[in-house]
DNA sequence: TATTGTTATACTCTATAACTATA
DNA sequence: TATAGTTATAGAGTATAACAATA
């Protein structure tokens, strides 16, 4: 009689591909998806570039996933891949300014699709199942490495 | 900023992800994955029989997506497909007696699962979580119409 | 006409393995 | 030998469209 409703899993994953079509209906006006969204967010938000097996490790990908999704970032001129100045190995992607643009574009666009999600929950709420999911995350979710440097 | 971690829609997806992962693992030695376990619950809970389009809509998928799900588990033997006795179109999917039983240890296998994910969390955390994400879902949910009684 | 199940198709996501170049 | 990136491949999940049987 465990009925799914009360089930955690699966709520955890209705949830989460409600959210997902949410929030990628809301930024195909700007060409993107949701996941390639979260790497031009990581590339905007790292000063001097973020290397692709540390965003791999942040979004819980695998690095020959990310390979995919810097590759369309950067057709569309969003990022550019830059070397590391200390180590041949890593290329280190970085937001192009048009890419700067179009992501707080994006973040705008984003929230609001979440939001149409969420659109019962208080914001105290919000915070409280945040704080939640970040528990259920855990270690899970690794610690940034951009450039070579903790940005923890 | 709007650091990644703290993001509601990433953390779902990342949640669920890992959950799912959990989950599959934990089912694995039952031959079954998630979503052909919820199929297998929803019937061996519908006494009666559930239809194939009460199913798609109970979690979320679409009914072809459903059709390669009940063919798996038909085909192991864990459920079968019954006529209606009132309408020739829908095919009642009720869980055979092996059904009945592989359901239930797969059930306990699949708890386990969540909690090595869930471990952090406190009984009354995962209420929490779960109500929380109860109204993230909201009407989202069907309502389950089993042999054409409404069992909500 | 509308509904149920089904088939077909295409695209996205996930998971591995193997290769290269660099360290 | 280990690490970063890449390529290739296969399987699972998601999304539509169209069709046959039935209501």
């Amino acid at each position: 009689m465990s009925d799914l409703r009360n089930d955690v899993g699966f709520l955890l994953t209705r949830a989460s591909g409600l959210v997902v079509r949410a929030t990628n209906a809301a930024l195909s006006d700007l060409g993107l998806r949701v996941r390639q969204y979260s790497v031009l967010a990581l590339a905007d938000d790292s000063g001097e570039g973020i290397a692709q097996r540390d965003l791999a490790e942040e979004l819980g990908l695998d690095p020959s996933q990310v390979v995919a999704l810097v590759d369309e970032l950067a057709a569309a001129g969003l990022v550019e891949r830059r070397p590391s100045p200390t180590d041949r190995r890593p290329r280190l992607v970085v937001a192009t300014p048009q890419g700067t643009q179009v992501r707080r574009r994006a973040a705008s666009s984003a929230e609001g699709g979440v939001q149409r999600q969420m659109g019962d929950l208080s914001g105290e709420e919000q915070a409280t199942l945040r704080g939640l999911l970040q528990r259920v995350v855990g270690g899970s979710v690794g610690r940034c490495r951009a450039g070579g440097e903790l940005t923890e």
